[in-house]
DNA sequence: GTCTATATACGGATAGAC
DNA sequence: GTCTATCCGTATATAGAC
């Protein structure tokens, strides 16, 4: 699997999550035509992340919302009853449609050296078709209000147990040899995530998603004693 | 070298901080007494900095400011300009200090192998001692001016061309294979920020500096081919 | 040096016309 | 569905007493 195959098989359109979000927010939207919803949701999410990347959520006016989606004000808090419930759309969405892609792919991996691989590629490919997003939800997780937060928390908790598993398991199974799993899991994290923190980064130096992903790989494969061609 | 003899040799306290602080800015501060303006000054960042690492600097207000230091917001502003600069006088500084440490014990190393196990101690060392410190000016640094945004990311380039170039030297001489150091580097420094970001985390999991340096050294010594023992 | 009181602007949010 | 006009709270920052 590389970056290109992933995309056209899982297709995870921003349109999509939208149109997701509107039907777990129909109660407090007010515009009921599934079209204009699905539409300005897109602007206002795309205008929300754009502002809110480059100079934080809070520092982003409705007024500066406003301007940049060329919706009213008025016309804004039709789509959300107030700032913190937009910042928590959000949050949440991206989380779950990520667990769930991640699972999947885990699942139809045969080994735990495969497993490992899918799941350093798959977070990586995830968080470059949707990069404002994972960084948003990074860096704002401190404004959620104490509910969402601890939910973020266990959310960064599920992806460190996910690789912790997989590295016990190869262990048990005799594949490497013991390690601290749990270490391992936060330092491979640490790189999963640096992916998308600094793009701009890795994008001037024109370093591709999947050269990543195989260093990333490698490196860990020559800690856990793994030949790797 | 390990994290207790590190404290006691550098002694970086913030007291001397705040006093470098003041002489630099003693233009824009009013209050002339050194010994009355230096106390401030520490209560102020230990109260800006504990506000802003949970809420974020813009959610901070000055009244919450005025609270927590005692100080009422008349008296706040005869040790600050504005708030923005506040912003600044706490960004700077720090990336000065932990250069010149960072510098000051590389040149002290003999080998490039020393080299690199200094650079990771000593910066997962600094960010020990000065946590929230580097936990705010990572998280902070897009509320910036754009002037001291183009320092922040310079600050950011620094670490990685100092362990890439660590790494060249090394493949240079001899002692380990060619790779890609660039992307090595950056990878290491994502190892490194993680410490201070989520710090949290590995306080939970009783994880301490010495073990996750040497778990990072480890990593990356298996990577590059040297034998550690 | 530090305080209280206040000027002034800008923020989120809503009402009601179209 | 979308707009304009506006309410009202809270923000930063300052003036001037002590």
């Amino acid at each position: 699997m590389n970056y290109e195959t992933f995309k056209t098989n899982i297709a995870i359109s921003k349109r999509e999550l939208c149109r997701v979000i509107f039907r777990e927010h129909a109660d407090t939207i007010q515009i009921k035509t599934e079209e204009t919803v699905v539409r300005n949701l897109e602007k206002i999410f795309d205008a929300t992340l754009k502002i809110s990347n480059r100079k934080g959520f809070q520092a982003m006016s409705m007024r500066d919302l406003s301007r940049e989606t060329g919706l009213s004000l008025g016309a804004l808090y039709s789509y959300f009853p107030s700032k913190d419930k937009l910042l928590a759309m959000l949050q949440n969405q991206r989380r779950g449609v990520s667990r769930r892609i991640l699972e999947e792919q885990i699942a139809g991996a045969a080994t735990p050296w495969e497993k490992f691989k899918t799941t350093v590629r798959v977070h990586l490919y995830l968080s470059e078709a949707l990069q404002p997003w994972f960084y948003f939800s990074y860096m704002e997780a401190k404004n959620l209000d104490p509910r969402q937060q601890r939910a973020a928390i266990e959310s960064e908790l599920f992806t460190d147990g996910l690789l912790a598993d997989i590295l016990e398991q190869g262990a048990l199974q005799g594949h490497w040899p013991e390690r601290n799993h749990e270490i391992s899991a936060g330092l491979i994290k640490a790189m999963l995530q640096d992916w998308y923190l600094k793009r701009g980064k890795h994008k001037r130096r024109r370093i591709s998603v999947d050269q990543y992903a195989e260093t990333v790989i490698a490196v860990m494969g020559a800690y856990y004693h793994v030949n790797t061609p």
